[in-house]
Order: structure tokens, then sequence, then C-alpha cells
RNA sequence: GUGACCGUAGCUCAGCUGGUUAGAGCGCCAGGCUGUGGCCCUGGAGGUCAUGGGUUCGAAUCCCAUCGGUCACCCCA
């Protein structure tokens, strides 16, 4: 049998998909539009494959995504093609970024807050919270260098955790510094491990050369007495760095948002400077981050545009709502079906049809049978699609062009004419409260 | 890439130390109620017991391999 590749869900109708529920899915991209949107976001679609050269030098050479877990494309079935390769997006940043420089945003309002959700693609081993396809809700800040902007992005995902319900998250922060002080403490960190590489894991005294500040992150390592007495970024940060990180904790204090500094959290994107931060939430197992972001002041100038500060940061959509039901917290139900027409026999169903049609047109969800039920099956049917009205076209009804309109959620029932006049007026007024 | 555990109906699972035609609940379809959903009762459809090989008189059950899944490591959303 055909199967859906490895690290790929199906998303599917009804309640019992448990997080693949569509509507579930609905109810989450619906929540993310409007707080987007309400905290003046606008959205921005890039495309969901770019250039590969756009990933290898926006996410960084040095990194795990990069070095091993793209999905990059074959150019027309042939290998070669040297160079211009394509690659499913393994993140949203470095595209939102080739967008902001390619279109000339910098000639919009500023700053250019902008919003996205939708899949990406990583080559890694699926686990719980892990697949190949996941999705992302993504927001960036472009040329705002105010911490109060790293606040409000913060925020804003505790806000729209807060909406959907959930609770017990926690927020880690650091800062890792910029160009001015970030490669003085880089010697730092390597003076002070170099005398203990030979303890250390093969990872680490790779990472020592290539991206230092990884050895703090490193879970083979942690217990390593050389980790407790390492020099934290926060210790060496330049007044700038200092001041910035300083009134960002200032806003999130103000804004009642609880955190703790984590000088171990230092981000496995090459492209962060300053702000890092990351939410979790210990329901989810191994994989706990929720979502994680931070400033990236450097990048637009990399990637080829104007020298301009960014900040911003991705939400997993699976994790999220694998969260939310497993604290059992509902979301909202779509909206149900307005009228299920039964009608009894071919004569009924040809009589039945335009006054569907013509209530479709009015914009109410109505819907019929097409497997020639009987009107026990039909009303099972229409029970379990969670109508609110069923009309019922029997014989006698067509005779008399009426039809039988029964309120399901209140068992009552009355005639009324056989027209869409009629039943969109009786619909309007049961339905009135 | 590494490790552990697991593969029996659409779903969740039972099937004792190998022993006839492989079961249950839920779901689906139909009937009980020849025109009225939810509850109840009855019946039906649906399975190459993941695949291939081996041991045996006999394998869903034991052994090996392959494929797939899950969880964890690494890393990250």
């Amino acid at each position: 049998m055909l199967r859906a590749p490895r690290g790929t869900n199906d998303i599917l109708p009804g309640a019992q998909f448990r997080w693949q529920d569509s509507a579930r899915w609905q109810a989450l991209e619906e929540a993310i539009r409007r707080i987007s949107l309400q905290y003046g976001y606008q959205e921005l679609r890039p495309p969901v494959f770019e250039q590969t050269e756009l990933f290898a030098r926006g996410v960084g050479e040095s990194t795990d995504i990069v070095q091993k877990e793209m999905f990059t494309l074959m150019p027309r079935g042939g290998e070669g093609e040297e160079g211009s390769t394509l690659t499913l997006r393994p993140e949203f940043t470095a595209g939102m970024v080739r967008a902001y420089i390619e279109n000339g945003l910098h000639n919009l309002p500023q700053p250019v807050k902008v919003f996205t959700y939708g899949p990406a693609f990583r080559a890694e081993r699926p686990q719980k919270g892990r697949f190949r396809q996941f999705h992302q809700w993504d927001v960036e800040v472009f040329g705002a260098q105010d911490p109060a902007v790293d606040a409000e992005v913060i925020e804003i995902g505790i806000a729209l955790a807060r909406r959907l319900g959930l609770e017990g998250l926690e927020v880690s922060l650091n800062s890792i510094g910029c160009p001015a002080c970030r490669p003085a403490y880089r010697e730092r960190l390597r003076a002070h491990f170099r005398p203990y590489l030979s303890e250390l894991c093969p990872d680490c005294n790779r990472r020592i050369d290539q991206n230092p500040l990884r050895l703090l992150d490193c879970k083979v390592d942690a217990d390593h007495p050389a980790m407790r007495t390492a020099p934290t970024t926060v210790e060496h940060l330049c007044d700038e760095c200092r001041q910035h990180f300083a009134a960002l904790q200032d806003h999130l204090r103000a804004l009642g948002i609880p955190y703790r500094v984590d000088p171990k959290i230092v981000r496995g994107l090459d492209y962060y400077t300053k702000t890092v931060f990351e939410v979790l939430h210990p329901q989810l197992g191994a994989q706990s981050a929720l979502w994680g972001g931070g400033r990236y002041d450097g990048l637009v100038e990399h990637l080829g545009g104007k020298p301009t500060p960014g900040v911003g940061f991705a939400m997993g959509m699976e994790r999220m709502l694998m969260v939310l039901d497993e604290m059992g917290i509902p979301l909202p139900p779509p909206p149900r079906q307005d009228l299920f027409f039964a009608a009894l026999g071919e004569a009924a169903r040809r009589a039945a049809l335009p006054v569907v049609y013509a209530l479709r047109r009015q914009g109410l969800a109505v819907d019929l049978d097409y497997l020639g039920r009987s009107l026990k099956a039909q009303m099972k049917y229409a029970g379990r699609l969670g109508a609110r009205f069923v009309a019922i076209l029997g014989e006698s009804e067509l005779e008399r062009g009426v039809v039988v309109l029964r309120d399901m959620d209140q068992g009552q029932q009355r005639e009324v004419p056989l027209t869409a006049e009629a039943l969109a007026q009786a619909l309007a007024e049961a339905m009135r409260p």
C-alpha cells in the first residue's frame, strides 16, 4: 500500500483525529490571522521553496539544518546543475528577509511588521512533536531596534496561547551579544574550554572552532565542571547590548510576563544577535519548545539588503495543537450545517433540488442525501452532521406543496411552504434568540 | 545518523506456555419503527494476522531478515 511519506501527517475531518482534526487546524489558523492583524502585522507569503543558497547563507553554513536537514530538489530530475538547486524551506525567516529585500519593502511605512504560516521541511528522524513536514506561524519585524519590539513579539505569542486557553508556559530568555561584543566573548569561551578539550565530546571539539557558543547548550557535556564555570554571554555584553537586554526585561515585567534568564540558550541558527528566547510547555515531551525566536540585526544586510534590524519568532503549529489536545482544551467548533434536506423518492428530490440550491445561493449551509436512503437513515446522517434543521419532503408534502421543518435541537417540527423564501424565513425566525 | 520498543478489521485492542472455520468494542451499512436523529436490540460488510524466509505434523503465536511505526539521542518549531 502507498503510504504518506515518513514524517508527514494528514489533516483529517473528524474530532476523533485529535490534533490532526482539520477543524482544529482551521480554528488555530483563524486565531493566528486575527491576532496578527490585530497587532498590526500584515501577511507576507513567500514561496515554499527557494534557491538553496538563500538558506545556506541565511541560516548559516555551520548549522545542522543546512548541513544535514535540507530537502534539496533535483532540477528536472537530473543530477548535476551545481549551484542553482532549489530547497524546500526549512524555516521561514530567510525567505521573509529575501522577500523584504527583493520587493523593496523598506519603502513601506516603518517598521514593517509581517506574518505568515504554512509548511516547512526538515529531513530529520521523526518523533513526538517533530516531523519532516511541519507547520509554523512566523512573525517578523523589520526596521526597529527598540527592545519594546522584542517584547512585543514575545508577548504576541503568549497572547495567542492565552486566548486559546493554554496556561503553564515557560519563557526562557538570553542575550548573545552583537558583532561589537561577541568576538571578544567567543575568544574567552575558547580560552576557557581549550584546556578541557580532551575531556569533551567530539561535537564540542568541532564546535570550538566553528561556533563556540554552541558548546554551552551541549547536552553530552552538560555536567562537565567546565560548563558550570564557563563565562556567560550576559556578563560580556557591550554597553548597547546590556542596555537593550535590561530594557527588554523591564518591558516584560511591565507586561506581567514571567520569564527566566537562561545563559544556555544560544539557538541553532547563526543569524541571531542580542535577544534570543524560547517558550516551552512541560506537557510536550522531549520536544518541549512551542516556539522560539530572537533578534537578527545583521541578517538583512548579510543577504544583500540595506542594514536593517529585525526580530521575530516561529511557533510550531503541530506542537501547539498537541499541547492543547493533551490539556483537553477545546477550540471553537466550525459553523454547523443550517439545514439538511431529506427528500423521499425521486419526485421529491427533483422538487427539492432547486430549493436546496436557492438556499445555498443565499449563503445558507444546506446539504442533502445522494444515496436514496430511508428517512430514518437520512435523519441519522443529518444528526451526525450536526445539522440544525431537517426539511422532510415526502409524497404527501409534495402533493400539498409543503415541507416538514424539524428543529433537531428542540425536537419540534411544523409545516412550511415548499419554497426557498419560506424556508429561509422560517430558519431566520427560529434561529433568532 | 545512533539506540530501544512495537506491527492482528477504518480505529482501540484480545488471542494463555504453537493445536480446527481469527475475536470484541467503537465506527460504517441495513433492519427492529413499511415516514422521523441521539438511547437500546438484531444482523451484515470489512482481515494476504506488515512482508519474505525458516523451525514444526501444525505458526497470528517460536527464530532470522526486510519494510513500516513509535519514543529517545543529536538538533530543533
